[in-house]
RNA sequence: GUGACCGUAGCUCAGUCGGUUAGAGCACCUGGUUGUGGUCCAGGGGGUCGGGGGUUCGAAUCCCCUCGGUCACCCCA
């Protein structure tokens, strides 16, 4: 093959281009029925833009260009800076919360994995301006309306919940002193990735005994259901009331949800900027990598010179969720655009009005399909139109010269005749039952 | 960006020790036959074996480079 797509990309044929759609339709639909309003961007911004939240190390994970004055810009890598843009220029006039939703294109110049594409699209959920758990559990029931969207149960999938003050008001308990709290982030970001010794090492850099190291990493270790918060707290052996978990807690009770989350102080989000919740969503065999992530970034907005805004959301890449509904056996089979009518002819007489009747029917709003080919087997004619998975096939003979046509129900296998002028009105079934 | 493994038709794969013109099934296209739906029959298109270079009388097969995929790092906004 001579000409291939760039290194992590995708061509969309028909049916993986149907199979987005379906996504997408699922995204949308679900999205508006928890009251979010579509928005959208730019596909490129200003380089700096990204820098603002990310610093200059970002850019080596950019696609990154100068426009012909020799300003630089970066393809868009995610929507948060948009939308602190967005919502800075505005801030004043809009209504608050806001709850945006987005489903745009991202690129980023990663080495492509399973699960992770240099671009892919993604569904964003933001809700801005409402400081309340309330928040943090209406995105949170939105991620979970859609996973019950597209057919997956709560043994399928987790919400894996944790949150930025809990798991700093038990380290600064433990020992680590406030100014190290991000390092300290870090280290239990990467547990599972270094040595025990390592681990010890770099924990009594930021203040934890190797007893408190120890209890830090069983503590993080640890996952309870929803509900269970005194379990976690007198596993802690802390004294902290939990008060943010435990309102979230509330909340998520009072959306429904509490069956489908669990609290695992594991889960970090790599970037610093989280201020309260954090939540990734998993498979519960967890050989996938996260299916969405998220969490409460109150200082983001300023960070982007807008008034300070509270604000929790989360994102969804197509990529991981495809793959995991595919793993499932939940991709429908039709998925496809489906004709209403396809329409054949037996005759050469009948060929001749093929043509206008299809024309016709498409002025009349239905899906209308036909037979290119010179043969006139019914059987390889209806074989085609089964192919395409037409609802209705319309038959053609010599009768056509009085205005006579069969219409065949291609589920049902029933046929009749139909005059031409009832055409319409025969796959509405009505017009059978007059006969 | 670093390291490891992989790469034959649209898909799943066969291809002996390096040896003639690279194969099968499915899919796709055309027509014939049962006038009524994944039947049967006949025929067809499609591969410079991912690409380039090298070794050799001769390379899908051996070596190097490159592109792409997968896995682990990095990162995961």
């Amino acid at each position: 093959m001579k000409l291939q797509a760039p290194k992590g990309t995708r061509d969309f044929y028909p049916r993986e281009m149907a199979w987005q759609n379906f996504l997408f339709d699922a995204w949308r639909k679900v999205s508006v029925r928890n009251g979010f309003e579509q928005v959208d961007g730019p596909v490129f911004e200003s380089l700096d833009l990204y820098k603002v939240k990310s610093g200059d190390g970002i850019v080596s994970e950019l696609f990154h260009f100068e426009d012909r004055g020799g300003r630089g810009m970066a393809i868009r890598p995610e929507f948060t800076p948009t939308l602190a843009r967005m919502v800075a220029d505005r801030a004043a006039s809009l209504p608050r919360p806001i709850k945006w939703f987005c489903m745009p294109n991202f690129c980023r110049a990663e080495r492509p994995q399973r699960g992770r594409l240099r671009e892919f699209w993604q569904w964003n959920i933001d809700m801005l301006g409402l400081d309340s758990p309330i928040a943090d559990a209406e995105v949170i029931y939105t991620a979970v309306d859609f996973l019950r969207e597209v057919g997956l149960t709560s043994s399928h999938v987790r919400i894996k919940l944790s949150h930025r003050q809990t798991v700093q008001s038990i380290l600064g308990k433990l020992g680590v002193p406030l100014d190290r709290m991000t390092e300290a982030f870090a280290l239990l970001d990467r547990r599972d990735k270094i040595e025990e010794d390592q681990f010890a090492q770099q924990a009594a850099v930021l203040g934890l005994d190797a007893d408190s190291a120890k209890r830090f990493d069983e503590v993080c270790r640890m996952k309870y259901r929803a509900g269970g918060l005194d379990k976690l707290r007198e596993s802690l052996a802390i004294h902290d009331t939990l008060d943010d978990l435990r309102q979230l807690d509330e909340q998520l009770h009072a959306f429904g949800i509490a069956d489908w989350c669990e609290y695992d102080l594991g889960i970090v989000r790599g970037l610093a900027y989280y201020t309260g919740t954090v939540f990734e969503i998993h498979e519960t065999t967890g050989a996938m990598r996260a299916i969405a992530g998220g969490g409460r970034y109150d200082r983001l907005i300023e960070l982007f010179g807008g008034p300070p805004t509270p604000a929790v959301g989360f994102g969804m890449g197509d990529v991981v969720i495809s793959l995991v509904l595919f793993d499932k056996g939940l991709i429908p089979e039709t998925i496809m655009p489906r004709p209403d009518v396809f329409a054949l002819a037996l005759t050469d007489a009948a060929a001749k009005q093929l043509a206008a009747l299809c024309i016709d029917l498409r002025r009349q709003g239905l899906h209308t399909r036909f037979s290119y080919r010179s043969t006139r087997s019914l059987g390889k004619l209806l074989k085609e139109a089964t192919a395409c998975n037409a609802r209705y096939a319309v038959i053609l003979d010599d009768k056509i010269m009085e205005r006579q046509v069969e219409v065949k129900d291609l589920e049902s296998g029933e046929q009749w005749a139909v005059g031409i002028d009832q055409l319409p009105q025969a796959f509405s079934g009505r017009a059978r039952d007059e006969d």
